[in-house]
DNA sequence: GCTTAGGTTTCG
């Protein structure tokens, strides 16, 4: 991530440009100044006493000792080091130039891990007390105390081409501050699992292959349990015992990383298994490539540097490269769940309600039609809605939790986003009346279960927002919702159909498919039709087919990839780099001076241009730059696509603007108005009414895509998928439209395909599954699905029929497609 | 203060 910035640090000899990073500065070691607040002013060593003005000071000095971290259970790490002026005077013998600080909590392990004897570092907010060594250390006679309101700067001596973020601070309560060139030295060794020896402590990395979630043990402490592999393919069983559940492993499914440090290895049962130790901490990334490799932790504090970015991404590769993780993948979908089957669901929790002592019902849904899980309950109990419209409800699953996990979901908060661990769908038969024919059917429902215990990884797990199973999630409620609710969606047509022939916007009517239940308590099945039949029914209601795939367009994946306005229903393709270099290019003309915002800090970064250099403009939150956020967000001003792309490698927000008359304006909308890593975000043209202005504070919050559209005064554009499929069976073939469900269908969201060839891949390999272009047609699978039908709604097409698949998948084997023969 | 668990379901 790190690299093109130490290009341009190392770009050209006797540097001394200032580059704005958040927890370090490329500097000529001159002009300490940039990170230390102003407010604050140097107090010499030998002037601290119990009388000073310790509130607005800062010391500086040269880490001349560095104890070790001393963690003792129930208190807090502490440190010891003593810290020397190197500019005092030399000859000043009678005056005290060293003094002993002590370190406490994460800031003391901020120190350990990313100070080294030898740098140079200030610290302020510090307090002081009488040191009990004086006349031993001859030092000064008071010791500095550093806890958590205190800063320390450090000024690395030994500096990398490769700068590393060696104090990540999520609250900035540290910011350290390097020189460029210095030969590199790792901080942290980590140990494959091949070479692990009973009874030393390492650092590993592994990808897990099994899980639980952390759950009560005997003891004092909630336990982990989870086995691990890496290229050394053993494969090694963890227990982490701790007692705060946020201090385990948030690991979210089988592939993730994890990343331990200070684990004991340890025999049992002739076998290696890890147990951590003190000063364990442990952070997990995403098992899949991304672009961005964002570590998962709640701890405040954390090493990460750009070595343990390039581990990740090999075991990421390594993974996708080998058949590492076991062979069934169990998450599914609501609307694919079979009967008997074990699976985890991904969903949202709307209402829930206590069965008894030992049970506690969950509903919830995931954004496509759910089987029927019949729970009758009183709604006196519910928590949440007790009813919703019978559209929606045909959403809705009911699972029943027990015993230890009834405990957990009694602590749930509706709305919650939860994967659950290890569903069991137990097929349950019950004799229904049929009114209509008088005569006694059976009608299955199936009842979810997630039985008590941990075996299996059995377990429920609250996913935080930003997961990216989450933002999949929420999308394909969102057109849920849009779909169940809202009939009064205005829609542009003319410009839907322009864009290929997409289809108008389905407003649904809640059609109530056949009605053969009793007393409504369990859900009828949809009715299976022909395509012949289908054909023939009236619009506007959602239907069952069972059919095979004939043919999908467009052949070229990335040409299903579309930009999507929620506002106005828009629809557009994404513009190729050719355009975006020309709209970057005519920009930089356009980028004479003009007046920076109050609100911004403005320099120039030189970036090189063949073999000299040239300066391009780069403005700054001031707020943001207080908050130690200055990698946070940068706008920036004048440089070409491919400078933009290669500057947001470093920082997590670019947003590119350009001068006007009135000052700072963003560039013109067909580009992206954000860059975050490889990710590109657009807004719409026609809905937004961008200003550049400063970010109103998030707190602790990072900022994202859509904070920053917002601000900005951007409606974001959101990436879908487009495609049309051509479906056949025995009696007909009809034309349908794959988009608000697309993601689910292919397992896939739309914008990791923007950016990961990960992805594309994986979509090419499901169309090719489902549609294989080798091979005789009767070979193709057939698939169970959900369409609706309903009519255009502008003047050119109100006659015209359109479908679109509004479910997954669900293959079946192709005999069962006899019925309709 | 130095344990806890040590993957393997299936009652409801």
């Amino acid at each position: 991530m790190w690299e093109d910035e130490a290009k341009l640090s190392a770009s050209g000899p006797g540097t001394r440009y200032i580059t704005i990073m958040p927890f370090y500065a490329v500097m000529d070691g001159v002009s300490p100044g940039v990170q230390v607040p102003p407010h604050l002013t140097r107090i010499p060593i030998n002037l601290i006493s119990t009388s000073s003005d310790l509130a607005n000071a800062f010391v500086k000095g040269k880490v001349v000792r560095k104890g070790p971290l001393v963690s003792l259970p129930l208190r807090d790490p502490i440190l010891k080091a003593v810290i020397q002026e190197e500019d005092s005077q030399p000859n000043s013998s009678s005056q005290i130039n060293a003094i002993n600080i002590v370190v406490f909590g994460v800031l003391a392990k901020n120190f350990s891990e990313g100070v080294s004897p030898g740098d140079v570092v200030m610290a302020s907010g510090f307090t002081v007390s009488k040191s009990p060594t004086a006349s031993k250390d001859k030092l000064h006679h008071l010791n500095l105390l550093l806890s958590q309101d205190a800063n320390i700067y450090c000024f690395c001596q030994s500096s990398s081409l490769n700068p590393t973020c060696a104090v990540a601070s999520k609250r900035s309560s540290t910011v350290s501050a390097e020189v460029s060139n210095r030969t590199k030295t790792p901080r942290y060794t980590y140990t494959r699992l091949s070479d692990l020896k009973s009874g030393s402590v390492v650092n590993v990395y592994g990808v897990v292959v099994f899980f639980k979630q952390p759950f009560k043990s005997h003891g004092t402490d909630f336990c982990s349990s989870l086995k691990i592999t890496d290229q050394s393919n053993c494969n090694v069983g963890c227990t982490i015992f701790c007692e705060k559940l946020e201090e385990h492993p948030k690991i979210f499914q089988i592939g993730d990383i994890v990343r331990m440090h200070r684990v004991k290895v340890k025999l049992f049962n002739k076998a290696i298994t890890l147990v951590n130790t003190f000063g364990f901490s442990v952070i997990t990334f995403d098992g899949k490539p991304s672009g961005t490799v964002e570590p998962r932790t709640s701890s405040r504090t954390f090493h990460f540097d750009e070595q343990d970015r390039k581990t990740v991404e090999e075991l990421q590769t390594w993974i996708s490269s080998q058949n590492v993780l076991p062979p069934s993948s169990t998450s599914v979908t609501l609307s694919a769940v079979q009967p008997k089957a074990y699976f985890d669901l991904t969903c949202q929790l709307l209402a829930k309600a206590p069965i008894d002592s030992t049970c506690t019902l969950l509903r919830v849904w995931d954004g496509t039609r759910s089987p029927n899980t019949f729970v009758p309950v009183d709604p006196n109990d519910v928590e949440g809605p007790t009813a919703f419209s019978r559209e929606k409800e045909s959403f809705i699953a009911n699972i029943l939790v027990y015993d230890n996990h009834s405990e957990f979901a009694k602590q749930l908060k509706l709305g919650a986003f939860l994967r659950i661990y290890n569903l069991r769908a137990v097929p349950v038969s019950s004799k229904v009346r049929d009114i209509n024919r008088n005569q006694s059917e059976t009608c299955d429902h199936l009842a979810l279960h997630l039985h008590g215990g941990t075996s299996f990884g059995r377990g429920i797990r609250i996913l935080p927002e930003n997961s990216p199973d989450v933002q999949m999630l929420k999308r394909a409620i969102a057109f849920l919702t849009e779909d169940v609710e809202d009939c009064a969606t205005a829609l542009n047509d003319s410009e839907l159909l322009e864009v290929w022939s997409t289809p108008p916007d389905f407003l649904d009517n809640e059609a109530e498919m056949c009605s053969t239940s009793a007393e409504g308590s369990i859900r009828p099945k949809l009715q299976q039709v022909t395509l012949s039949e289908l054909k023939q029914s009236s619009p506007g209601q959602v239907y069952h087919v069972r059919a095979q795939i004939r043919s999908y367009e467009p052949s070229k994946l990335h040409q299903a990839l579309k930009l999507f306005c929620s506002k106005c229903s828009s629809i557009q393709d994404i513009p190729d780099d050719e355009l975006l270099a020309s709209i970057f290019s005519e920009a930089c003309k356009n980028s004479e001076d003009c007046s920076s915002p109050a609100w911004a800090l403005s320099g120039s970064i030189e970036l090189p241009s063949g073999s000299t250099q040239r300066a391009v403009k780069v403005h700054l939150s001031t707020q943001l730059k207080a908050e130690g956020k200055v990698k946070e967000l940068l706008f920036i001003r004048g440089t070409t696509l491919e400078e933009t792309c290669r500057l947001a490698k470093g920082y997590k927000n670019i947003v590119p603007v350009t001068a006007s008359k009135s000052g700072l304006a963003l560039m013109d909308l067909s580009a992206p108005f954000l860059f975050r890593g490889p990710r590109r975000y657009y807004g719409c043209k026609q809905c937004s009414k961008a200003t550049v202005r400063e970010l109103p504070s998030q707190g602790d919050e990072l900022l994202d895509e859509k904070i920053i559209a917002e601000a900005l005064g951007v409606q974001l554009l959101q990436f879908v998928l487009l495609l049309k499929l051509q479906l056949q069976d025995a009696t007909n073939t009809l034309e349908v439209f794959l988009w608000k469900h697309a993601e689910l269908f292919l397992g896939v969201s739309a914008e990791e395909v923007a950016i990961s060839q990960e992805a594309q891949n994986s979509v090419h390999a499901t169309l090719e599954s489902l549609c294989p272009t080798e091979g005789t047609v009767g070979q193709r699978p057939w698939l169970d699905l959900s369409l609706t039908s309903y009519r255009g709604a502008g003047e050119r097409d109100q006659n015209q029929t359109y479908y679109q698949i509004c479910s997954p998948p669900v293959t079946r084997p192709s005999s069962a497609q006899s019925d309709h023969t």
